[in-house]
DNA sequence: TAGATTGTTAATCGATTAACAATC
DNA sequence: TAGATTGTTAATCGATTAACAATC
């Protein structure tokens, strides 16, 4: 826990990168790659590379490289990615729809068991296989079926109750697609996706592009 | 130009969070604000506020703080809020039709005008005002209407070619939500929402914080 | 004027890059 | 063994924080 404490922010976003190319790497069936090549393909420097993978451990060999399989498995273990996520959604609108049926994350051991809503026409339709559910029941439902994260895709106003409640239920993993900011105590974990500020940042880009 | 190209990303994706905050703000008429009251907000440090804001003029008065009115409209112009933007989506699945029916961004002066995909059972159809069109006649489409930014919404082996086609039409600006990055020329805007990036991000620290 | 708070310079902290000895 | 490339330490770079004179 202390050792894994002193990773930095900035490393732990780039794992999800090399576990993505190194997924590349391994279906076009390159067995090996040193930080060079990786350097080339990923873009960060070789340097780098070797510092973000020693935090973990040493998985490479000198005078030759890494392996491309094992590095694969090490760094979607160290994600988690060797247990399955049972997620729930909160907010059954189009995004909460389309995540739902998102198989990008079914392909890696997520799978949304269940969506929520208040909306009397949205209870009881289901999206592929998930069922919308009632948010009066969310309760029952989590505490039954030992529910790992949560998305929250319901608009600002409702996000900040939501979370309360996910907090109530005793739910420790926000994945929040509201365009807020929400307050939770300091053992529940949030992860936040602010399209609006995506978008804005692209803007300002655009703009001073042209300039 | 020169001026803005030292502003390190870090201060630009900060600014979309002022923006949302001093919204806030005005909507619950406060007129004016210090660093350090925003700082208790939004969280920044009262340094790093008045640093950020400094890249970009000195928008407040000693003593008295930041006019809150004032400090969102220069801040919405440093953005390019000033402006409305023609936006198209390509990819016209669950993920397309949700950005499109999108009420955040229309309010800040975005607007979807088409959408474009290659399936037939697709093109024809309406989302909300939005057209989804037959991926061949983009070109055309771009070249008349003066679209400012395009969404990527397809999977991931049709990104690349579908920007690529872009950047042929003249495109500069392109937000992409395909799990991939891409390749384009330098003059061109890359803006990446990467989802799977995220909630692997989201389920290491969920992972770690049980630890 | 006195008090408050900015704008800005200097100090600190952390992250990235460079270098190289260790070793496969 | 010789060549290649890692793991790791040291140097550099950039971003954040602290401090304070300027000034409203």
């Amino acid at each position: 826990m202390d050792r894994k404490n002193r990773i930095s922010m900035a490393v732990i976003r780039r794992l999800p990168k090399y576990h993505r190319y190194l997924k590349d790497l391994l279906e076009r069936d390159i067995k090996r790659i040193s930080s060079k090549e990786l350097s080339d393909i990923i873009g960060f420097t070789a340097s780098q590379i070797r510092q973000d993978l020693n935090n973990f451990g040493g998985f490479g060999q000198q005078g030759y490289g890494y392996n491309v399989e094992e590095l694969y498995k090490e760094i979607g273990k160290i994600l988690g990615l060797d247990k399955n996520y049972k997620i729930i959604i909160i907010g059954a609108g189009n995004l909460g729809q389309a995540l739902a049926n998102y198989t990008n994350f079914q392909k890696e051991g997520f799978h949304v068991d269940a969506m929520f809503d208040i909306n009397p026409r949205l209870i009881g339709l289901k999206i592929r296989d998930v069922e919308i559910m009632d948010m009066d029941n969310i309760e029952e439902y989590v505490i039954k079926n030992n529910v790992d994260m949560a998305i929250i895709c319901t608009n600002k106003d409702s996000a900040q109750d939501v979370a309360n409640k996910l907090v109530e239920c005793g739910i420790k993993a926000i994945w929040n697609f509201a365009p807020t900011d929400l307050k939770v105590p300091d053992d529940v974990i949030v992860e936040n996706v602010h399209l609006v500020e995506s978008l804005l940042t692209f803007t300002y880009l655009y703009k001073t592009s042209k300039e």
